[in-house]
Formats: structure tokens, sequence, C-alpha cells
DNA sequence: TTACATTGTGTCATATAGACGCAATGTAAT
DNA sequence: ATTACATTGCGTCTATATGACACAATGTAA
């Protein structure tokens, strides 16, 4: 690990690089089998799972400052990324627990040290494609690893929390935007498409109205292929019409008033 | 004005009692003579209107702080608060306007004076009764007065993208939780609520599909009462069925998926 | 060749949304 | 008093959307 990048460095010189009092943390779905996927990073010296997060250069915009720790945990650039939330809590990360934490790493803070001050975080979430994603692992962690989302156990601070919102955004924006592009390969099938939607929601859609009425809203193309090598009947593939996609993204689905 | 709160004591000390680099702003709708209004303050030595907004205390909440500097330029308490996004881009404030501003005011600063920090400010909207607010400029201002949505010219730093950003929240959540209760007196007919409705949106409706959709919601109560006194047929009086309302906010409104 | 889970497509009843008709009513003008 | 009239209350009609379900076609595996 570059001097730069070592957990040192950020702790000792961080004030000077970084805003102080706040973070950026991203909830990065994925859709893998059939199973919606959430990348959590292993905590040095710590059983916690935590979010991909980071901190925000004195002069970095938040957004580009959470596009930066999603190229940094999966190698991917221009990806669906969204803030969602402020998490603001004055209590929400516990000074002994990053002083302990640091210590075992063999730091000792000065009790100014801008990394023990009181934090806000910004939360985002972000859609990416399960199967090009590298995870890699920060300065304060072991490991980068993709959970299924129902089965994360508790959470570093706040963390889970921050993943319920998440997800509760994300399925209330379900109804006014187009999701897909981002969570699954080009060319997907009919029934693929909606096993996102139901992992998604957490629950059953019928197959037949829920055909109808994605394909109503006119974004997908119909391609003269199918997917052969399943065990059943081999089902059509379809692509976004890129397009029409994003003027659905730009515009909104549904009407409401 | 109490020295605690002047100018040059925030100023000067705000760095001993506030989160450094954070701040709130709030967009304070109300309705009065079927336009949607909002509160802004009159900015000293300038001629920019800006946001209620404020710092936050070391130890405070951000949602407490929001509802603080409600309260403090309304008189309100209990309020329909809601945080909607955060603005963060480097440049969003001037520090050659924050020093000439404290200059005419007689304050020479500190290069390294917290207010001319970077600021992210985290953005709430309220929905208040017009009819009972007490606007109070703050220590920057010199008024604090409703506007006319429609009429809002030029703001202060990225206000006027703010307040637009709150609108177009506004009219999302519109379609997902009822609006009214804050912003009608307590009794209010099927017309009133409908302006409210069609200013929010900006656009108008059919008066009977309107009243018939808004009664299937059931979150009205129908009262035996007219409206006396305008100059047609007296139109019945409804109140909100309390219950049934707070029911609706916690579950939302209507289904998509 | 057959069994079978799965897919493609369609139907039907019901609910919802948008456009509009008409009589009732309260005030103001005559 | 009577009348005019804008507005309100309550309804209809139609097009579209939604939810539940039927049935034939198809690709693999037994």
């Amino acid at each position: 690990m570059r001097k730069e990048n070592s957990l040192q460095h950020i702790i000792l010189n961080g004030g000077n690089l970084f805003m102080p009092s706040v973070s950026v943390d991203c909830v990065i779905f994925g859709f893998h089998d059939n199973e919606l996927k959430v990348l959590l990073l292993k905590m040095k010296n710590s059983a916690s799972w935590a979010l991909p997060g980071g901190f925000i250069y004195k002069t970095e915009d938040i957004e580009d400052a959470a596009t930066r720790v999603l190229k940094e945990r999966t190698g991917l650039s221009d990806i669906f990324l969204k803030q969602f939330h402020v998490f603001g809590q004055p209590g929400r990360a516990e000074k002994k627990f990053h002083i302990n934490f640091l210590k075992k790493e063999g730091i000792s803070l000065d009790k100014n040290n801008w990394i023990i001050q009181r934090f806000i975080t910004v939360g985002f979430y972000a859609l990416v494609d399960f199967a090009v994603v590298t995870p890699q692992p920060d300065f304060s962690s072991v490991t980068c690893e993709w959970h299924d989302l129902d089965s994360v156990g508790d959470m570093f601070m706040d963390h889970k929390q921050i993943l319920l919102k998440a997800l509760e955004t994300l399925r209330l924006q379900l109804n006014h935007e187009p999701i897909g592009y981002q969570l699954l390969p080009e060319k997907f099938t009919m029934p693929e498409l909606q096993k996102l939607y139901e992992t998604i929601l957490g629950k059953k859609l019928d197959r037949r109205n829920f055909q109808r009425r994605i394909l109503s809203f006119g974004i997908l193309k119909k391609l003269k292929e199918t997917r052969k090598g399943g065990a059943h009947k081999a089902p059509f593939l379809y692509c976004f019409d890129l397009k029409k996609y994003r003027k659905a993204l730009e515009e909104g689905l549904q009407g409401g008033w």
C-alpha cells in the first residue's frame, strides 16, 4: 500500500486534505443469482462490516467524492449514483470505538484529531453490474465483498440504518424511474428483469402483468435472439432502448397528479 | 438584539459553538390568497434574498437544527419538516462576498475564520400555516417576509437552486403523501384544497375528478357546516381525519409496484 | 417419445382516470 | 321580491389500466 493511502497517513494528515466533519457513504447494489447484493467492507481489528465511504477533499464536489469512492472500491466509472439522505445524529459515531480501533493499529491520536470529531455523512446509493466489479478494500478494511442483502447482520455505527434507508429509497424510486440498465448485463430476459424487480421489492409479481407493464414504458427493445441453454422454453432476450431509457429517467415514469 | 445572537458574536465565536463546514437551509412554504408563498430573508448590506438557514451546534442533531431555525424565523414548533437534498459544490459560496458583507458590518476576519471556509448545506422544506407565522429576521438580515413563489428573483448564493429543488421534491411527494394539514386552516373547503394542489403543481385540475380522488384517500371528514359569505353557493367545510392522515403519511398513498 | 416446467400471448372482470352534464344554491343585481 | 349567474354537489360515460387467470407453444431431460 502506498504511503499516501495508508491508514496512518490519512489519520494524521487528513485534517489538511479533507473537509472536516463531513463524509460520504455508498450503498452499492448489485444483482447476481437472483439476489440483491450490497458491497461491504470488513473493518480491520473488528467483526463489523461497513459501507464503503470516504472523505471529501477540500475542493471536491460531494458527488465527485462519492464517485471516487465507488471507483476505488469497484473499479467502475460512469455509474448510476444518487444521494438519498444525510445522517447527522450527534451520537452516530462512538469516539471510543475509533480510538480503540486506531490503538490496535498502533496509531495514537491527539484528542483534537479531525477523525474523532463529530461527523455527518451523506448517503449515496449506486447500482452497478455485479459481473464487472472488482472489489477493493480500503485503508481501514481487510476485505471488500458482496453480501446478500437479506443476510446482512449488525454493522458498523449506523450503517445498517443507512443501508435500510437506501433500500427504502430504491423501492420508492422504482415508481418514478426505470431501473435495470445498471444492474443487468446488456442483454437479459424478461424473467431476469422480473426477478430483479421482485428482489428489490421483496415480493412476487405476476409474470404476465409484469411484462405488460414494463413493456408499456416503451424503454425495452425485444431482440430476435433467445436465451438457449436453460432447461425449458428459451425466453427472448431484451435490451434497453438507451435513448428512451434516458428520457424516462429525466421525465419520470408515471403520473400521479 | 442580545449579544449572544449578534452578528459579531456569531462570526467570532461560532467556531467554538457550531460544527464546521455544515449548515442547514429551510425552504418554508406557506399558502395564502391562493398563492404558494416562501419565507425569505433580506440580507443586510445587500439586495439579495436568502433562505432562512443556520448552523448546527456541536452536539445538535441536524433535524433539530432545522427545527430550531424554523422556530426562530416563524415562532412555530411541531412543524412538518423534511430534509430533501445536500448542496455541496465547492464553489457554492463566494468568499469575497462574505468578506465584503462583513466588512460593511464593521467586522474584519482572520483568514482562517470558520465562516469563510467551504460549507455544504442540508436543504429542508417545511409546510406551515401562513396565518399563524410571525416572521423574524435573523442576525444577518434586515427583514423576513413571505414571497410569492413565482415572483422570486435572484437569490443569495445557490439558494434559488435550493428553492427549486424543494419545489420539485414537494411535487413528487404529493404522489406519496397527503399534503394540506400543515398548510391549511383546520376547516377548509374542497375548492380551497384544490387550489393548494393546483398551486403546488402549477396546473389546473378538474374540480370533480379532484374531489373524487382526494376523497378516495379517506383522509378527509366532511363537516355539516358550509362556508357562508362567499358570493356563490356555500361550499361544505372539511377537516382532516388526523388518525387516517397520519396513517397515510406513514404508509404512503398509492401503489405503483 | 413423453413429461414437464417455463414461456408467449390473450381474455375477462374490475378499478381507475379523464372529460363533461345538470340541477341546486347563495349572493348580488334589478 | 325576483332574477341572473357563478359556483357547488353529484352524477354519467368512455377509455385506459390493473389484477387474476387460461391455454397453447417450446426446449430440455427423463
